[in-house]
DNA sequence: ATTCCTTGACTGTTATCACATATCAGGCCT
DNA sequence: AGGCCTGATATGTGATAACAGTCAAGGAAT
């Protein structure tokens, strides 16, 4: 139930010890960092080739993964890399900014001091170098959490997970022009540092605003990264 | 897109052609229904054995049940049915309370007068003889749906699905006892035929609100049932 | 009598294999 | 020449079998 700060432990447990578990999480990997672009077409075999596993493990995953959203896989065809749809964007950012402020409301009484000090570090090192991609966003995503999770339930953190990975897609791609420019670093530490001082002021009404938001700031950056073509820079 | 009234077709499609849909949906439906108890562990050979089938289709619908939330699946050890958390009901509902209202604001002016019909003679049909529980609950699930679905994306819809059934578990269990007395199928006909009223009256400030109530009112039913000794009769 | 270890059965996991079905290319008919 | 049918190829699906880990019971030592 403590959300315990991976960062402060030296060896970390062993993250996923059957093969299925891995072939999920490289796979997703995959989906979420764009190498497998919306559509591709994903052949049992193939993956599990290039995967070095049978294909047992690879079909468990992309059952996973369809739960999920990220894959669509209709019965007797091959599975795909579920589309991307801007429709689809909003209505999962409109889902967000209706939960996610309201846990915030209830969250911020709950988090402590020490908590918050140790989020507020955390988005210092955002940017930080020697660090993928991979696991920036690994990061966001957990930092995002912890925000949340004093007040979240079981089934809340399933929720606030599927979304956020769901999201986490277009933004990605959306934002991927953008990444190589070190001020927009600067921007993202400096925007999730300020988030981390709205919650400190203690105000659940400030706090549900500052994340709404922070969540809207981001939608309209992505919505213009994916449609506009001029957008960026 | 179409919410396509199943009740006018006179064949109906085959729902599910792969044995593993199959098997998904009668251990989703025996762990709803709940013949198979919460915290029941779930041997794949075993049920493999009962259902007649190898047990590849059971693995993997083991796994699309642990995404929904109704198994716990620890890696290396038998699944078994997710245990039931009173806080965690409250949890689901406050999410429902949260996500449907908001859903019904936007659903109520894109809602066609016949679709309205349609739900007031099916809310008409809940109690009706000859559907085994299962059928009710399907309709129960799909005219829930079918109020919102005008204003759902597919995502919102993949979120409805999920909240609803894991309170339908709870649900079931607490009406457990109510349901061979023939006026709570009155009531409860009762109230999803004025749920529909309120609709037709377009507002959807209104629907909202009355949508917030339905539910308001079948949690703290089902809380009764579940928590108090007392509550039913 | 209690505790620890060993052994056995059980269960999930993965690989290999056989089958039904979908996809697509080429050829035939119109 | 274009559409339709038919063949082969490939792909998902399900079954069987071998492997590895877990859990519990029973026996031996303290």
């Amino acid at each position: 139930m403590t959300v315990s700060p991976a960062s402060s432990r030296l060896v970390r447990p062993i993250e996923s010890r059957s093969v299925s578990e891995q072939v999920t999480n490289e796979i997703r990997r995959s989906i979420l960092a764009g190498s497998l672009p919306p559509g591709q077409s994903l052949s049992l075999r193939k993956l599990a080739e290039q995967l070095d596993v049978s294909f047992i493990p690879v079909r468990d995953a992309l059952r996973v993964l369809e739960a999920e959203g990220l894959v669509v896989n209709p019965p007797g065809r091959s599975a795909s890399v579920a589309p991307l749809d801007l429709d689809e964007f909003h209505a999962i950012y409109r889902f967000r900014r209706l939960i996610e402020p309201d846990l915030a409301r209830r969250s911020v009484p709950q988090l402590t001091d020490a908590e918050l000090d140790r989020l507020y570090r955390a988005a210092a090192e955002f940017g930080g170098a020697e660090r993928s991609m991979d696991d920036i966003y690994d990061d966001h995503r957990a930092f995002h959490l912890a925000l949340l999770a004093p007040a979240a339930s079981a089934w809340d953190i399933r929720i606030l997970t599927m979304s956020e990975r769901a999201t986490e897609r277009y933004v990605r791609i959306g934002f991927g022009r953008l990444d190589p420019d070190p001020r927009e670093h600067d921007r993202r530490r400096e925007a999730h540092q300020s988030l981390v001082d709205e919650f400190r002021k203690r105000d659940p009404e400030i706090a549900a605003r500052a994340l709404d938001e922070h969540l809207a700031h981001n939608e309209d950056l992505a919505h213009d990264a994916l449609s506009g073509t001029t957008g960026a820079e």
